[in-house]
DNA sequence: TATGAATGAGAATTCATTCAT
DNA sequence: TATGAATGAATTCTCATTCAT
């Protein structure tokens, strides 16, 4: 029984993580980074102050915990979720419709999530490597997938960068909408619309 | 004389306060919001910190102020260009080139601009609603356009607020990649790039 | 007028930093460097907490300019009246009746100046050069009156380094004894013991 | 048996003390009371941080420990090769020796020693009685072999307690002195130029 | 008896804003 | 009108002490 390492503490710290985390997660979403007061976090989490400061080194530490956290599960996510599909036009419906999925049931990540990558431009050298390698990881995975559909011959030849990164975008833009308007549009057609357009444009006919 | 109000009291002001936004505009683009300091900015516009406050009530006052004249510049290029091109095509390239164009002239206020707005999910109600108003004029703008090529059977029938979206975002997309790349390519080439894909998809054929 | 530089500033200025100073040395004096608060000192210099960080970076260096400015006078004074006398006896009877007298003057500063210097040993490289310097530069200015007596055979050949030492030593213990004892021995009589027994010693005849 | 009472418990209880006391006189004599941590101390004893307060109700009454454990030590020592001593000069000799090289082995608690009772100016009130009186009882010690050599005429006639008192801080200045410089001078010397200086002083002939 | 996770009072420092000059 | 010295509320982080196990 004991193969498991020592679960007692093990367990318990991993829960008490968790917990800060989740709490974390809510209030960084509700107020930003600044905003955001290490008393509300540790009253989020119905823990003390001082007991963030077991778990963590530092607020910053608190929110890019959070933010990693979110971002390996939605990375893992999507990459199953393309790999599974076998056509590009399927791959791509798949990338679009995972986040978009993901993202409605993690709103609060979302909030993070967007503030922090959204805004690399304004500021960007404040995220760890770590983070931005699996930031932009996701764009890669795509930008793949577009390539080898284009050496086969499945679409036309475009630049499989600017092409992943233009659904990228689009996808962000969608996502931000869903959770803008409560007009709850169902994620299936939203994925659909971008397929749709991307693959055939507005040209007419 | 008096036809035009107070000239010199008036000029003077408008001196200023166009001095204060321009500093301002630079500090936030450099620190953030956060953190920058009204120290920086008065020093940045060469006046005493208290000058600031006869200006403009309060920090948040001067961003969103640099906000406003910024948005309100690009919003009447934009909408000027596109009016003055003709077919749908050449308005969606208009839309794309002249926001492009206007970044690469004004980063430091597209860093703000971009932190504000990328942001508006985070914090939905920080932003006066005249200046929500101003951003969302933007699309709105290219919607109708898009509707009405619709109507004329010009493009293929698309929902056209979401294409407008859609292409707004990629739009934002390009022009942060060409912020961090430094890589010149031609805004020309990047404009080029968003209307072929907008237009013909990437499906074969 | 404007000989003397913008005075109205400066003089405002320096009599803010003496009030500080003042009020800090008395905090330091009665509660020692940790336990002293930046309340404490803002409220017995009668300003806002914020704007002992408008005249000093930290805290400590409040301590250390509190340090410096006391220990700057002393040396001044202790090279001025040991310069002034011309045997050697002479010399270390002023040399031990300046500091004897300045520090009955300056009971606050006495507090710290011991805590600090006294300290050394503990916690080696805490002072800066300078402060450090201008500290040995007591014993040595001694030692030279030392020195030269030596060689002009004013007294018995000693290791002139290592007896301004001991005086320096005694001194200081009298003046602790001065301090906790309230039994007002008179200075004279507490300098002219020193001098005696580092003259004659104790040893009979 | 019962005799020597719960023998098991208490010398495991003794044994644990010392261990405790040990770790912390050296953590404090590395970082001083104040920046020393329970932490610190409870690593440095290899036991658990809860378990310091079941042998000691504060960090302070560690501390008090500390210095009374060592200095209970000394005392005895000084006390015993005082009185070994027949001669006054030897007793005093044979105080500076054993207090030389009771330190140059204990550097440890020299350092919490000077720190708390070189700063008894400082802060006056904050030993305990029984430690002053254990602390001043050295110089008492001395002081009264003095004073039976001036009554029996063995030296000139001074006051026995300020002599006494003058020794006791030269004593601690060349302790001081060894343990800054490394240039290992040999105690016996020090020892021998102190007792030198006081028995003859410094004037010629 | 032994532990160390949890706590929260407390302290240094920052900075938007005010206001006397 | 212009200034910048003064302010104190607010925030992060530390660490002695407690207490359930």
């Amino acid at each position: 029984m004991p193969l498991e390492g020592r679960t007692k503490q093990d367990v318990l710290s991993e829960f008490r993580c968790a917990e800060i985390l989740t709490a974390a997660r809510g209030v960084f979403a509700r107020k930003g980074f600044q905003a955001a007061t290490m008393d509300d976090i540790a009253g989020a989490a119905g823990v003390g102050k001082g007991t963030l400061y077991l778990y963590y080194r530092s607020k910053r530490d608190i929110y890019l915990a959070s933010l990693e956290h979110g971002l390996r599960a939605l990375s893992a996510l999507t990459a199953a979720e393309v790999a599974a599909a076998a056509r590009i036009e399927d791959k791509i419906r798949a990338f679009v419709l995972t986040k978009v999925r993901y993202f409605d049931e993690q709103r609060d990540f979302y909030r993070i999530y967007h503030a922090e990558f959204g805004n690399v431009v304004a500021h960007p050298s404040c995220l760890p490597d770590e983070l931005m390698a699996l930031y932009l990881q996701q764009v890669q995975q795509l930008e793949q997938a577009i390539q080898q559909a284009v050496d086969r011959g499945e679409i036309r030849p475009v630049q499989a960068g600017t092409v992943a990164f233009a659904i990228f975008e689009i996808t962000r833009g969608i996502i931000t909408q869903r959770l803008l308007d409560r007009t709850g549009s169902r994620a299936e057609d939203d994925g659909a619309f971008i397929v749709d357009l991307i693959w055939k444009g507005i040209g007419n006919r």
